[in-house]
DNA sequence: CCCCTGTTATTTTTT
DNA sequence: ATAACAGGGG
């Protein structure tokens, strides 16, 4: 059926998109003429209303290639995209990301900023070796500002659509005044490599449209309709560009909620929605406040949370929803205590009350935190994902072979050239890499040219300047393929470079017996590529869709596993149970957000937005203690903990057996553990009301907690995870002994002894020995050892020693 | 030039 | 804990 049809079927489509619409809704699938905001709360059927909003202006004639709809992420693209398609089959709506919008402006017009069509975009790692040259080229020390330090004040700049040239009139801090020095050589860097990077997109566009106005106004007019999702988080790029193409077509629809915005950090402008109503002063503004998600118990904790927000417009949220249960806020011992706990609970769930593992999702606030996660859910065998999809294309071996395409399809990629010119290794080291390097510098080549005047560079040895001509060779023999199917370019790749032979080689000793297997993963998706697009099939587009994938995208909603991301990932998705964790001070108000009060604020909406992505059930939880970068530090709670209406929730304690907790392999040694016992309260005058007006419950078990059942967790599986936990402190040799929870029953382990001077030791490598001291305290106590001809220092918590009775 | 080893710095969030 | 980096022996 074709939108817009005629007579029975178009009835049809009218009546499927507005029925079971409220007032509001339909109020602004109905409008199409003329600038509309839509502020949307969450789970208020904002993704509803675009669609079928984008399905009734075709119903009134509105051709579909008038239509842009701009997204953030590709998720949020295939999901409208989905969603328009079932209610107006097969229309082609240009539905995508900001970025891959640009991308294909700028293949059309890349002559107008300096490239080619043929560009390459560069990812984060090829911008920061790009960013080291241009350092270096530059003079610029970095003593005084990171690399990374230089690359954000540049990546910042360029979303505030300040150029090298402008940045170098008023220099600001004195960071940004050493950025303002590599900016525009590592600018030109870009431009000799035929390249962008990502914030070049949207700033390459925004410069073409205000330069350009023939051809700013052919788009503008092209693109008659234009909707922004997820509006908060345009930058001033963005918002120049989407005001571009709304200026003889005015009818610019943007959707956003203000407490959602939570990519300030990324150059976004709250501004920008909080203002559209003055920019467009004719605008139809639609308020959607009603939730079709949650319970009004997630709702209440997630609106009394936000309030505390001052820049924000004020919003009711309200639903008609059952009230569910109590949010928890659940204390743990520490972070693998808390991943146990949770893996735990979700299979006891699953067992007990026929809930699927994609019922669940667990959001943190750095990927980091995934670890131990990872860990619990391997060792209870329970499918999981987790979400970040860069991974596969981040691997070494497909960000080499990726390299080769890129070279082949943009022979002035240096950042390419430089990480394939000798993978596999073919005797052409760093000298003479820099060697080529720099003949390019001087001679204004590309390093690929450079390369094949590899003869007449001075000072390369003859042997090496062969070794160059057979890469060289190979380059050729390549580049002849460049228009073949991707599948025949890869494979012939692989062979002629014995990619496998050389990956056996380089992964002896790792268990990275996967990385073949990547290889066939990555030349599948070049034949499920060419299959997508049997006659445009270029390596181009293929490089672009890889460039602009995302860890969101990873995100499979209709695989059966628990999900574990993070909280940005986390956003326009909706789980029925939802585990928050390390909602800890310094953690979700991320030490690096409190130096002003907007980065502070934007962390309380991540929280918020983390909160109100669950339907039925939530859990806040929060460690005493936590392993950052190794070692163990006390905890704070979260300051946001106290900003909850705590007297409605329900709290609980999760402390270890006490048994265990007396073995501690530190007990005796007075520090460790005794730092925290007391500072354990929430860290305000409030602290009253988190400790006495709630009750206080000891270990539940987790059915108990899901769903109040009464059945108490077996005592062994408490245990094993006692065990779990214990494993990371406690000496290797103790630990082997606790392998699982029927040893622990039968063998119980003999007390830890303190180790001091001139004990007598066994190691499993080095014999017997003495300790000639003994320093330092906690995890990170050391004892220096004398062997029989050597002496040796080792981390108590994790060395192999055994204590020798005399 | 290659590879192994030990040392050092580094860690938010992502298109 | 991990990765990037530097230095030394083969």
């Amino acid at each position: 059926m074709r939108a817009g049809g005629q007579g029975p079927s178009e009835k049809l489509a009218m009546d499927a998109i507005f029925r079971d619409l409220t007032e509001a809704q339909r109020e602004a699938v109905e409008h199409i003429e003329g600038p509309m905001l839509i502020l949307a709360g969450p789970g208020s059927g904002k993704t509803r209303v675009v669609t079928h909003r984008i399905a009734n202006m075709l119903n009134h004639g509105v051709r579909p290639w008038q239509i842009a709809a701009l997204t953030f992420t590709n998720k949020a693209a295939e999901e409208m995209r989905l969603r328009v398609d079932s209610l107006a089959p097969g229309q082609p709506v240009l539905i995508g990301t900001f970025h891959r919008f640009c991308a294909q402006l700028l293949r059309r017009h890349a002559s107008m900023v300096g490239l080619s069509e043929n560009y390459s975009i560069y990812d984060t790692s090829d911008s920061k070796q790009a960013m080291k040259r241009a350092i270096a080229a530059a003079g610029v020390s970095t003593t005084h500002a990171s690399p990374e330090q230089i690359a954000s004040s540049i990546s910042h700049a360029k979303n505030r659509l300040t150029t090298a040239e402008m940045m170098e009139g008023h220099a600001l801090t004195p960071k940004d005044a050493i950025a303002a020095r590599v900016y525009p050589v590592y600018q030109k860097q870009l431009l000799t490599a035929n390249a962008v990077d990502f914030d070049d997109l949207l700033l390459h566009i925004a410069h073409l449209l205000r330069e350009n106005p023939e051809i700013r106004e052919e788009l503008d007019t092209k693109y008659k309709y234009i909707l922004v999702d997820e509006y908060q988080d345009t930058n001033l790029a963005q918002y120049a560009i989407v005001r571009a193409l709304s200026i003889n077509a005015p009818n610019l629809a943007v959707t956003g909620d203000p407490d959602q915005s939570i990519y300030g950090w990324r150059g976004a402008d709250l501004n920008n929605i909080l203002d559209f109503e003055k920019d467009y002063p004719s605008v139809k503004t639609v308020r959607l406040e009603q939730n079709y998600r949650s319970t009004p118990n997630v709702l209440r904790v997630a609106d009394q949370l936000i309030r505390h927000n001052r820049r924000r417009k004020p919003k009711k949220l309200y639903t008609d929803n059952d009230e569910g249960s109590p949010v928890i806020l659940r204390f743990y011992e520490d972070g693998y205590q808390e991943a146990d706990s949770i893996v735990d609970e979700i299979a006891n769930a699953i067992n007990s009350q026929g809930l699927r593992p994609n019922d669940f999702a667990i959001f943190c606030r750095m990927n980091a935190m995934t670890r131990s996660l990872e860990h619990a859910f391997r060792n209870r065998s329970l499918p999981y994902q987790i979400v970040n999809g860069q991974e596969f294309y981040q691997r070494r071996e497909i960000k080499d072979l990726l390299a080769y395409l890129h070279l082949i399809n943009n022979p002035n990629h240096d950042v390419a050239l430089t990480r394939i010119i000798n993978v596999p290794t073919r005797g052409i080291g760093a000298k003479t890499i820099d060697k080529i390097r720099n003949h390019a510098d001087q001679h204004g080549l590309t390093m690929l040219e450079a390369a094949r005047q590899a003869n007449t560079i001075e000072g390369l040895a003859k042997r090496s300047a062969s070794m160059v001509r057979k890469f060289i060779q190979i380059y050729d023999n390549l580049s002849v393929k460049a228009t073949a199917p991707l599948e025949d370019l890869l494979r012939y790749l692989v062979e002629a470079t014995s990619f496998e032979d050389h990956l056996e080689k380089t992964s002896v000793d790792q268990q990275d017996g996967n990385s073949l297997a990547n290889v066939d993963e990555l030349i599948s998706a070049a034949v499920e590529f060419d299959r997508q697009h049997p006659d445009d099939g270029s390596l181009e587009a293929f490089l672009e869709q890889v460039a602009l994938v995302s860890d969101t995208d990873a995100f499979d909603g209709t695989n059966d596993r628990v999900t574990l991301m993070t909280l940005h990932a986390a956003k326009g998705l909706e789980f029925p149970h939802v585990f928050i964790i390390g909602v800890e001070d310094d953690m979700l108000p991320h030490k690096r957000s409190k130096e002003n009060e907007a980065d502070f604020e934007e962390e309380r909406r991540l929280l918020f937005v983390g909160i109100t992505r669950a339907k039925n059930w939530l859990q806040l939880s929060c460690c005493k203690r936590r392993t950052i970068r190794g070692d163990v530090r006390p905890v704070i709670p979260s300051p946001f903990l106290n900003e909850l209406p705590l007297e409605e929730m329900r709290r609980v304690e999760t402390t270890r057996d006490q048994d265990w907790f007396d073995q501690d392999p530190y007990a005796d040694e007075d520090s460790f553990d005794q730092g925290y016992p007391d500072s354990w309260d929430i860290p305000t005058d409030d602290t009253s009301k988190i400790k006495n007006d709630t009750p206080v419950d000891q270990v539940e078990s987790a059915s108990q907690i899901i769903a109040d059942e009464t059945t108490q967790l077996p005592e062994h599986e408490l245990a094993a995870a006692a065990a779990r936990n214990k494993k990371k402190q406690a000496s290797a040799a103790i630990a082997s002994s606790l392998k699982t929870a029927a040893d622990l029953l039968s063998n119980p382990p003999t007390p830890l002894r303190a180790y001091c001077e001139g004990m007598l030791v066994r190691h499993s490598e080095h014999g017997d020995g003495t300790i000639v001291s003994v320093t330092g305290r906690g995890p990170k106590r050391i004892a220096r050892v004398r062997f029989e001809d050597e002496e040796r220092s080792f981390r108590l918590a994790f060395a192999d020693l055994q204590v020798l009775d005399d």
